[in-house]
DNA sequence: GCATTTTCTAGAATCTTGTTCTAATGAAGC
DNA sequence: GCTTCATTAGAACAAGATTCTAGAAAATGC
C-alpha cells in the first residue's frame, strides 16, 4: 500500500475540503479529523500545509477577499462615468456571488475567525489598497458633482449594503429570487442614493 | 468560608461575562474558565444555568434580537403614514445600537454560532412573527401606492441593509462618525428606494 | 418549627479535539 | 549512490469543553 503519495494539489484538496465542512457545520465545530477525512490526507500532511485549523479558514476568506475584490477593480476600469460604475459594483457582487456560492457563504457567513497577527495585517493591506483604489476611481466623480457629496463611509453601505444583506438571504435560503433577477432594484437604489 | 451564594442573578452576572469575553476574544476563543473567572463561579454552577458554552452565546443572541425587533415594533405603532415608518426602521436600528454596544457588537460579529435545534426553533419562529408583524404594517401602504412594489424579500435589505452596514464598520473603529449623525443619510436612501 | 424536595454551587474526573513531535517516504540534484 | 528537502504519516501531548458526584442553600409541605 502507498500510504503516501506527494499529490501535489494536496493543499488544495484541503482547502475544499475545509470549506464544504466549515459550511456544513461551521467553523468552530468542523473538525480536524472531518476535514483530514474529505481531504484524504493524514493530520501531518495537514498541519504541514497550514498552521492551524484558523490558518484554513483565514486562507480561504483571504483568497476569497481577494478574488471579489480584484474582480471589482477589473470591472470598474472598463465602465464610463458614475452611474455605470455604481451599477458595476450591485452587479458584480451579484455575479460573484452566484459564480462562488460555496465561497460566498463561508465568506459572508463567518466573520468570527479567530485570524493569526500575520492574517490580520495581510488583511488589513487588502482592505487599505482595495478601498484606496475604489476611492480613487470615484472621487473625481464627486468631486465633478456627479455623485453626491457624503460622509465618506458611508458611501459603501450605500451601494453595497442591501446587495450584500441580500445574498445573505438568498446563500441561507430565505430568499427565493436569485441575484441576477433582483440585482436591477439593489442597483437602481444604489444610484440612486449616491447620484448628484 | 462560604463557598456557594446562590446570588439569584448568577444567571445574569455569566451572560455579562460571557459577552465582555466574546468580544475580546471571540466565541470559539473564549475559553469557559475565562467566563467563569470573570462571572465568578464554578463550572459546576455555569453548566447548570446553560447548557454549553454555545448555549450562553444563543441565549445572547437570542435576548438581544428579541430586544431589537420588539423595540421596532413598539416604534412603528407610533409611525403614521409610509415614509415616517420606513425611516423609522433606520433610526430605531441606529439608536438602538448605539444605546446596546456591546451587545450589538456581539450580534453583528457572530453569525457563526452552532445553535442548539431548540435555540434554531426559536429563533426561526421569532423571525416569522417579526417579518409577519413588520410586513403586515407595510402591506398596506404597498397597496395604496405609498411604497413601490418590489420583490418582498427586498424590502428589509433596501431599508435596513445600508445602516446595518455602517454599524458594522462603526462598531469596529473604521467609520468615525457616530450612527446617530449619518442617519439621515441612510433614512433618506431607504426611503428614496422604496417610496411609490 | 422540622422534614423533604428542589435548585443551585463546587470542583474533580473525563473525554474530545486541536496541535506538536518523530520518523519515514519520495523526488530532485549532484 | 548520496544528500537534501518537501511531504506524509500517525502516535503522543495538551488544552479545554463537558460530565459527574456530592454537598449547601432555598423553597415547599406539614
Amino acid at each position: 500500500m502507498n500510504t503516501h503519495a506527494a499529490t501535489p494539489d494536496r493543499r488544495q484538496s484541503i482547502l475544499s475540503a475545509a470549506l464544504a465542512c466549515f459550511n456544513e457545520v461551521g467553523i468552530e465545530a468542523a473538525t480536524i479529523e472531518q476535514i483530514r477525512e474529505r481531504a484524504g490526507c493524514s493530520i501531518g500532511s495537514l498541519y504541514h500545509h497550514f498552521r492551524s485549523k484558523e490558518g484554513v479558514a483565514s486562507h480561504l476568506f483571504i483568497d476569497g477577499i481577494a478574488d471579489l475584490n480584484a474582480g471589482l477593480i477589473a470591472r470598474l476600469e472598463l465602465c464610463e462615468g458614475a452611474e455605470a460604475s455604481v451599477r458595476a459594483c450591485v452587479y458584480h457582487y451579484a455575479a460573484w456571488v452566484e459564480s462562488n456560492i460555496e465561497l460566498a457563504r463561508f465568506l459572508l457567513h463567518s466573520r468570527d475567525i479567530n485570524f493569526s497577527p500575520d492574517a490580520k495585517a495581510e488583511l488589513k493591506g487588502m482592505y487599505h489598497n482595495h478601498f484606496g483604489a475604489v476611492f480613487s476611481w470615484f472621487g473625481p466623480f464627486v468631486l465633478r458633482g456627479d455623485m453626491r457629496q457624503l460622509p465618506p463611509e458611508t458611501y459603501i453601505p450605500l451601494i453595497s449594503g442591501p446587495i450584500e444583506d441580500y445574498a445573505r438571504l438568498w446563500l441561507s435560503g430565505r430568499a427565493k429570487p436569485p441575484l441576477s433577477e433582483v440585482a436591477d432594484v439593489f442597483a437602481d437604489a444604489a444610484w440612486a442614493s449616491v447620484a448628484g
